[in-house]
DNA sequence: CTTGGCACTCCGCCCACGTGACTGCTAATC
DNA sequence: GATTAGCAGTCACGTGGGCGGAGTGCCAAG
């Protein structure tokens, strides 16, 4: 059992730790946070801690660091969330309340959240599979060559070029439009897929081939969900904390290019609740084994959830980047949930 | 004056160099081309190069490389852009063949070069100013809110979400749509700009607000063209070749992420022909002083004309990001000409 | 349970030294 | 005049020993 002095120890060696980058001693600690005890009490402290497996010595007389566990412990029972600054907190409306497009909100979006924790931020398209047709449009741009753009009820707009084994003039691209809104208006991307196949059975000789194309485009469109795409930024931050990682940095890198990696990892996150954070070890499946995830869902109705987060050393400030990150995504799903 | 002999020595050293990372000296030389000389004879060519600032020692007694200005020799007279692989040539073909909007055809794209080159890969979006308005739609998401969506000639989609003081019915944006297709259509997007603009003032009361904020929107839209957006991969790429820069990788990749740099840098490389490459520290006042940019334009036609590049240390293989990008962009070129 | 004191351990730093890889120079050769 | 062989000189780099400092673990006393 750890007595409640230990786990303040244990805070204050998270704290120190991952202020100075390194390994924090007994005498550092009296030092530094007013316990009203001596440098031996806390020793003492420490040797229950080490032997809990909660902080470990690099070598034999070095101060203690502390272990993934004690990150773990750290992060569920002692880090205290604490909300941002004013000034923050008004950046976030500002700097996100000026994007035109989602495209742009989610680029802000990053670049916010990686200055905010100083980390590498990431962030997931929403998803698209749950949204609804608001209105399909063709455009010609050549006879055989129509862009078929798709508009979702939340206003995300997806394009498609379709290639036609037939030329179709404008008039004849006009019925199908009208058409296509008819079937697909109201519907979820996916129901509109099978809607759109179902159509192309009815349709009359003459523009079966035509509708076929289309209605495949579409529906292919539909399944190629979004989600599947990251925007990432602040990789700098990961290069400045480049001495947290076991010289490794350069895997890292490359599965954040990757974005598979990403993808996964957040999908095994959707489980958790809140702000879920996952330390160190707890990722060397995705050979992120000295990298740490911190992110929580943000929601927009009627489509999937997707995910933000950051990525740095198992070395980070986790209160810092548990607020941000809980803030920008309930800024997100507001802004979003309004539209 | 420096021999044929001198210039192929200086070949020989920035290629070995590139490859070893460590200086070269004399023995190495004959050991790995065959001069029909000696060391001594190297020795001597070495001993000229070095007085014309070519090449230099590190210290005394080591081997030599190559100055900024050797670099620029080698690359104006001695480097031999030797084609693709038709494995390469075949890869460019598949890989971004497969793309099925601008967005992609670009992400892919310096996915793609990054791989070639083994370097950070940037490419700018082709500019939207001279491209022409093909069809402009509007879709009410809310009484007061209309999604402005503008359609290029070129298959280019923009959309702009545009707040209405009061509200408006689909009959009404059916009839404004019709308006603004029938002015704009054809313009390019500059002068479809002013077009709007002018069309305001002769609206008729009722529609004037709505219209003034819709051409407004759209306006402004036309204005902030997207070239001034950058697309990079390969970012591992720059860690991976961490030690060739004086440590200071750190303000590399911020100069990166902050896209004007390398914006404003390819903005002063757009006067030179066919592909252009700075070297060290000619690119010392973006703060890039020990990075080399190779970069060629590629044209879209009806609109400006934008780049495509990599960024890596100044030892790097000239020859191979030189073809890669040629490539790269002739096959670009090519491709968004015939759409 | 806490504290002061003390012996012990081990890292990091500095320095000295030997080794190896070059060069630059000179004198001889083609 | 260009090329070559040989030789002395220079400097980076790796190795090993010695030293100081930080911090622990333990013990005995409060």
């Amino acid at each position: 059992m750890v007595s409640e002095r230990s786990l303040a120890v244990l805070r204050a060696i998270v704290q120190d730790y991952v202020e100075s980058r390194e390994p924090v001693g007994s005498k550092t600690i009296v030092e530094r946070h007013h316990f009203g005890v001596s440098a031996a009490t806390i020793r003492n402290d420490m040797a229950l801690l080490e032997e809990e497996e909660l902080i470990a010595a690099p070598h034999t007389s070095s101060g203690r660091i502390p272990t993934d566990k004690g990150y773990r412990v750290f992060v569920d029972q002692l880090a205290d969330i604490r909300p941002l600054s004013a000034t923050q907190r008004h950046a976030i409306e500002t700097f996100l309340g000026e994007s035109n497009d989602l495209d742009e909100l989610l680029g802000r979006t990053v670049r916010l959240v990686s200055q905010l924790t100083r980390q590498l931020a990431v962030v997931q398209y929403p998803s698209f599979a749950r949204a609804r047709v608001r209105h399909v449009e063709l455009v010609s741009l050549a006879p055989t060559r129509v862009l078929c753009i798709l508009i979702s009820d939340s206003g995300q707009v997806e394009q498609r070029l379709a290639e036609l084994d037939q030329p179709a003039d404008e008039a004849t691209l006009a019925r199908l439009r009208d058409r296509l809104n008819e079937v697909a208006a109201g519907l979820t991307m996916a129901d509109a897929a099978t809607a759109l196949s179902a159509e192309t059975e009815h349709a009359d000789r003459a523009h079966a081939e035509v509708l076929h194309t289309l209605a495949a485009t579409l529906a292919d469109q539909a399944k190629i969900t979004r989600s599947d795409r990251l925007v990432v930024a602040g990789a700098a931050n990961l290069v400045r904390t480049e001495q947290d990682f076991a010289g490794n940095i350069l895997g890292v890198m490359e599965a954040i290019e990757e974005q598979v990696v990403i993808l996964r990892l957040f999908g095994e996150m959707a489980a958790d609740e809140g702000i879920a954070v996952r330390i160190g070890r707890e990722n060397a499946a995705f050979g992120l084994g000295d990298t740490s995830v911190v992110s929580t869902a943000f929601a927009v109705p009627g489509r999937d959830v997707s995910r933000l987060g950051v990525v740095g050393p198992t070395r980070m400030d986790y209160s810092q980047s548990m607020a941000a990150v809980r803030a920008v995504a309930r800024y997100l799903s507001r802004t979003l949930g309004e539209s």
